[in-house]
DNA sequence: GGATTATTGTCAATGTTTTAACGAGTACAA
DNA sequence: TTGTACTCGTTAAAACATTGACAATAATCC
């Protein structure tokens, strides 16, 4: 196993990522740590650490070569495992995300979107059919899809987390207002909690009017 | 000003928020700091020092009033400052946020959303009708929004954020796949990178499949 | 080919956040 | 009314994250 990072890293290296994609479109071949810096907003000695503790990228005098770098951080982000992916809830929440999300570049693949609505049942999403949710378990069951999405009301949410686990989910990405409790252990939950950045910056407006 | 409290402590905020809202719908009237803990997955000491932060809304041998508190934390974060909101990009997602938010309870209002596609002018999304990009400026004029909301191509967000801090904008809801550069001072952008928050799920998904 | 400059990887220092410990005050029961 | 159990606010300690400093090494220039 990978000797544990802190998410702080981790948190960063999505980030990192877009970055060198963009010098790589701009035609940057070579970037030293302090360019970076400059460009980003860290400092020089962040970003060295942060990539050395997934072995050393660079070199002295040199710095960073960006593709090769971008491809290292695409390999730790695991960008290209293609993880078989469904999507429960398909209003307009979860649709713009089956249609926006560009999944196939950050190692997912969606395979399946279902709805409790029967009138959802076969529209078309991307170049999906919506299922209703009925078949939820029959398609795990055939498919073993590894990772769900949930855009779905906070009411059904544990409920329907709790069968997805029976049938081998091992990782949410959770848009329902929220809190999944892990029933099962070792179950990997990313909260997307649009409700609480939205009252965060609300909260930043309100403190930086207040001086 | 209210003394800088620290970002990790004001990113709990909404959750605690939420959580109360819950114990209040479920007619608990008091909770101590332990029961909270053990709800919520923090320490016991985390949350009292959280609270703390803001003055002490607790009581020795008793615990939290949890309607006090829920009031209290709803003032701290601002949540009926009713701050003018505007939503630029009626695409599938910006459609979303708008029709999903209750900007109302989150100390926002929405009062105009913008799209540069023509065909989608005077389109009704919530109780609003979607205007044509060119207007944003005179609208910006005569109702002095606060707060914009970016669900556009990142091609076109810098540009867009650099016109809006001119007409006054303070704050950015930032949807879009690019990090604005604050060219003014003082904007606070609050970042929803939502394939960033994919890739983190898809790095731990696959570090905890690596042991 | 040697001197100079650039830049990494790493170690140490600093700063921040979280957790633990505990005194003081309140509620509640006998 | 007294004693016991509970729980806060706060201080101190521990864990964690960021920044600064520098030796080692590669690139580049003359």
């Amino acid at each position: 196993m990978g000797s544990t990072v802190s998410t702080s890293v981790i948190k960063r290296l999505p980030r990192y990522y877009r970055f060198l994609q963009e010098l790589m479109n701009n035609g940057v071949t070579r970037i030293s740590s302090r360019e970076l810096s400059e460009k980003m907003g860290f400092t020089a000695s962040q970003i060295r650490q942060d990539f050395n503790c997934f072995g050393g990228f660079g070199q002295q005098g040199y710095g960073y070569n960006v593709s090769e770098l971008h491809a290292e951080i695409g390999k730790i982000l695991g960008v290209d495992k293609g993880y078989k992916t469904i999507l429960i809830g398909a209003g307009n929440l979860g649709r713009a995300i089956a249609t926006h999300m560009n999944f196939d570049a950050r190692g997912c693949k969606l395979i399946g979107i279902f709805d409790v609505n029967p009138e959802l049942t076969d529209v078309e999403v991307g170049n999906l059919r919506i299922m209703h949710t009925d078949k939820i378990e029959s398609f795990c069951n055939e498919n073993s899809p590894v990772i769900a999405i949930l855009c779905i009301p906070k009411e059904s949410a544990q409920q329907i987390a709790d069968t997805l686990v029976k049938h081998g989910i091992k990782a949410f990405w959770n848009f329902s207002h929220c809190d999944l409790k892990p029933t099962f252990n070792d179950i990997i939950v990313e909260n997307a909690h649009l409700g609480d950045s939205l009252m965060t910056m609300v909260y930043n407006v309100n403190a930086s009017s207040d001086n």
